[in-house]
DNA sequence: CTCATTATGAACCAATCAGTCCATAAATGT
DNA sequence: ACATTTATGGACTGATTGGTTCATAATGAG
């Protein structure tokens, strides 16, 4: 197989870069032409290869999912903690305070700029939050057998709390919160383990 | 003085219907003619009264909050709980879910799309924010003084905390949650206070 | 070598973008 | 009635929008 002339880039690099475009700026704010600039394709190529920009969009999205599931799972089998890795994962919110360009996350963003209307991307944004909900119930599992956290905790609940919580946290962080404020915060979302 | 032909529209309904406008889209994707179309001014008469894009969404950003902070030091002071005026205020986010078009919040959508970008906005919805601190701080207070709430809360600290929360519903319902996954994160935001 | 297939760059498209300008209409104070 | 001031609609701008088309270049299979 595999007839022609083979492709001259790297595809996962060049959607590394469109999807590192749309975290920055969002979906409506950035036009073709910036995307042909971040990755560097000629416009044939980028239609060629992606489709057009709401197909490309849709495939970043997706991108960006499966990196950030496959980092949170590396994070949470390395760590004996399973609070520890809830812990981290606020820090983490919390350190990109006070940075100049603050991105956030990328569906968080996209919950909030598209998925009020459009429901394809409403069930992408779904789908990764769902994901998400899974690792920290696992974490918050795995807390329990540690007996770091309450036991009687129903899992499934406190997960999504989390998450939302999450969400809240990353507004916080948009809107130019102090880092002191967003600790607070995040202490009281930990409390709610206890 | 008022001198020459007097305004032939109501300054304070185009302005409403502006603001309708980047509620429900966002700034990025509404444009000029969309901005016409729902005000029925002409191109002339909207940037004489109101300036360019910007400065009109930020205008609108402020009628926003003047609504929304008028609106809800009413509801306050007209209800005898603080505790009831917080469940009320969850209980219309979660309300929302299920319709067809969320528009959210134009705080945290603004938060969301723009605050990381430009820091004029990052302040205005900064300031926006704290506002409705002020008014949960007092109802908190006013739950305390009634008793419906621990009176060992913090309550500038849960204020942020529930401002946050509200914030992290409000991408879930973004995102297409379900009525029943609200309830819960809600109920659980509640539970805190007790 | 040749043919089939794919990648690429450049030209091109109509539509829309935000914004300006100006001639005209309308109202008020004198 | 008149002059001044403001409101308004429409024409117009150059730039940018997302997207297509096509001729050409490059490659692997036979």
């Amino acid at each position: 197989m595999a007839l022609g002339r083979p492709r001259q880039f790297d595809q996962d690099k060049s959607l590394n870069a469109a999807m590192l475009q749309f975290w920055r700026h969002g979906y409506a704010s950035t036009s073709m032409q910036d995307l042909l600039n971040c990755t560097g394709l000629s416009k044939s190529s980028l239609y060629q290869s992606f489709g057009n920009k709401s197909t490309l969009f849709s495939s970043c999205l997706v991108h960006y999912q499966d990196r950030l599931i496959a980092d949170l799972e590396q994070q949470l089998s390395s760590k004996l903690s399973g609070l520890q890795f809830i812990e981290d994962l606020l820090d983490a919110v919390i350190a990109e305070a006070g940075s100049a360009h603050r991105k956030g996350c990328l569906l968080v963003n996209t919950a909030n700029e598209l998925a009020g209307l459009d429901p394809h991307v409403a069930g992408a944004v779904d789908l990764g939050f769902g994901k998400i909900r899974k690792i920290i119930a696992r974490a918050l599992n795995k807390a329990q057998q540690n007996g770091e956290i309450c036991c009687e905790i129903d899992v499934d609940p406190m997960a999504d709390f989390i998450v939302s919580g999450i969400s809240g946290l990353r507004t916080m962080v948009k809107s130019g919160a102090s880092q002191d404020r967003l600790k607070r915060v995040s202490a009281m979302l930990l409390n709610t383990l206890k």
